[in-house]
DNA sequence: GTTGCGCCTGTAAGCGCTTTCATTCGACCG
DNA sequence: CGGTCGAATGAAAGCGCTTACAGGCGCAAC
């Protein structure tokens, strides 16, 4: 009934092209062990623990790995130990600059613990964020890294129900009731704010992100209209606008500002990319910044601190908010301790196009 | 000797934690077809190829699937299969907008055909790509995308021996012994050189990307090279500069560029990004671009159009190449036809940042 | 010279799914 | 109305690896 000999390696059908030299094409462990003259245990040992094994063991296993360019299998390997060594990304999108620094540092941190990233994006839409999710997921990854922290709620439950950790970035408030890695936008977009109202500024114009279903854009609105309203000021009518992320939008946006009859003599931006498409509006009007208008951003990319005028901004940390999110999960799959919420520190970079509004 | 029940999804110790209502915490296969009343060959034909199933069976497992939350688990299903339904890619950063474009469209690419994208950075360095590599085949990526042509012989290697199927990307020339989606740089580099002596320019420098193992870098630069070649023309001492990638970088080069005593009068980049550092840096001294000095750059980031003055560029087909590369192995795998090899163009896009040079 | 205890290594049972092959069922034809 | 063929379903054998658990061996202690 059952195979006499389920071991050998000599099954014909396991042996790929070339002459039949017993060196078969795509070696499995079974031929390592046969090389080696061990058991698959023993081999599999000899990779995974290898301080379990005799040192000469270990060589010996080695030397047949090269001989044989065996490469292990990792879904075999995933199935047999339910763990995948990949951990999940999910962005609204990779195609700017700031995601791009924060997933590259995430990259470079798992690579360094020999974990591999499954990226996806979600084009900042709840829906398509649930199935790449559930994508993510049926792939079998060990941990997933979100970007805020309102999502669909089918992602916490599917992460609750297959167990899998997660931490939330971008984002960090007292409230949160899941483990994050981030730094507060409110109190962020807040600071921002008054630094602009201590130097004078009454009328301040906002062109915010995309808020609907964008917590990050929204606390920042948010910060913006406290700081305001804490020094009883308000939002003239269509001086807060939202615009999605590039430098045509921005520019649309001064464009608008700038026409309006009270012309705001501050604007401020909800990234960097915005305001540069601002600033350069502004150049093309011949609006002088800052003596006519005062611009900023918040990210503080490599141009920021380039354009001209140099634009006052938010700086965000990307990269150490992408290398700490990684290591929080890498602690998670080792039942290391590590504290479940870590606040980063955005911080305010006054540059050149900032100034106290001009006398009228 | 067998168990004489082995379908039944009763065996406690697969019952997660709740009262035990028959509900596994963490269902699998079996447990969708015992609540569907079918075998698990069923619900997994009826997932995965739902033509060859009774429509009403269909439903009646859809809805087994929904009542329990159910998630196929990816690396069981490849190990069984031989599909992992993930793709691969290894680029030299993320954190560069120009491949963040071009990835982003490659995951989205994926994502429309339900595939999942592994994302790896080589940081320009060959030995760390192989292992990257490396990693990705474990993973069992059915799929892989290089950018570029050179690379460890051990990467060729490896994929060939795993019969795995790749696509060399951000390249193009007659003689590529590999599967391709891409664009002549030599060519580009050659128009962008021509443009600029067709104008007038005789004095040219170039601050090129560091072409150490990144052979578009050396492309472009062997193209630059050869255009002025052909009008007898060469490199004066120190003025063809190799720096890495950055807005400081490129200020740096021009700064020495400039401080030379015969300046030259154009500077060809070999990407966007150290041209803006070659244009703030002019700026920055009062060198006024385009009549005492043009400057092109490469790639045409959003930003370039918008640059004061407005960048002479190449334009790149990032997300084309993205979205193109992901279908050639969408083809692959699906053993449709597809051509081996497709260019694209790069186009040359001259604005405001170029003019003949001033006589003298 | 035994006995006992550890340390290594081997045996073998799965991990959860796909897929071949066999079987069943129903429809259709003679 | 029985027989035949095709379509739909089920049974069961793995996919390549990990990991209890068992077993063997060497050494120290008695």
């Amino acid at each position: 009934m059952t195979d006499p000999d389920p071991g050998a390696g000599a099954d014909p059908a396991k042996i790929g092209d070339g002459h039949d030299d017993g060196v078969p094409a795509q070696p499995r462990l079974a031929d390592v062990a046969a090389l080696a003259g061990v058991s698959t245990a023993t081999v599999s040992r000899a990779l995974n623990q290898p301080d379990t094994v005799t040192a000469q063991l270990r060589d010996r296993v080695r030397a047949a790995v090269d001989a044989l360019g065996y490469v292990p299998h990792g879904p075999a390997r995933a199935l047999a130990s339910r763990r995948s060594h990949t951990i999940g990304a999910v962005v609204p999108t990779i195609d700017n600059a700031i995601f791009a620094r924060n997933i590259q540092a995430v990259q470079a941190r798992l690579f360094e613990s020999g974990l591999t990233l499954l990226l996806a994006s979600s084009d900042y839409d709840h829906a398509r964020e649930h199935r790449e999710v559930q994508s993510l997921v049926e792939h079998g990854i060990d941990g997933l890294i979100l970007v805020g922290e309102s999502h669909d709620p089918s992602v916490y439950r599917m992460l609750e129900m297959k167990r899998i950790p997660y931490v939330i970035t971008w984002i960090y408030h007292q409230d949160i009731g899941h483990p994050c890695v981030g730094f507060d936008n409110v109190q962020a977009a807040h600071q921002i704010a008054s630094y602009l109202l201590d130097i004078g500024h009454r009328r301040i114009a906002m062109v915010a992100g995309v808020t609907e279903g964008n917590d990050r854009a929204a606390e920042r609105v948010q910060g913006v209209s406290a700081a305001m309203r804490e020094r009883g000021l308000h939002f003239a009518p269509g001086q807060l606008v939202e615009h999605e992320y590039g430098i045509a939008e921005g520019r649309r946006a001064a464009s608008r500002l700038l026409a309006s009859p009270e012309r705001p003599t501050a604007i401020i931006c909800g990234n960097d990319v915005l305001a540069f498409g601002v600033l350069i509006e502004c150049r093309e009007r011949g609006v002088e910044v800052p003596t006519e208008i005062s611009v900023t951003g918040y990210d503080d990319l490599d141009l920021s601190a380039n354009m001209d005028p140099p634009l006052t901004t938010i700086r965000v940390p990307a990269a150490e908010m992408g290398r700490r999110s990684a290591e929080y999960l890498l602690a998670r799959l080792e039942n290391l301790p590590t504290p479940e919420r870590t606040e980063l520190q955005a911080t305010l970079i006054v540059r050149e196009s900032t100034a106290p509004p001009r006398p009228r």
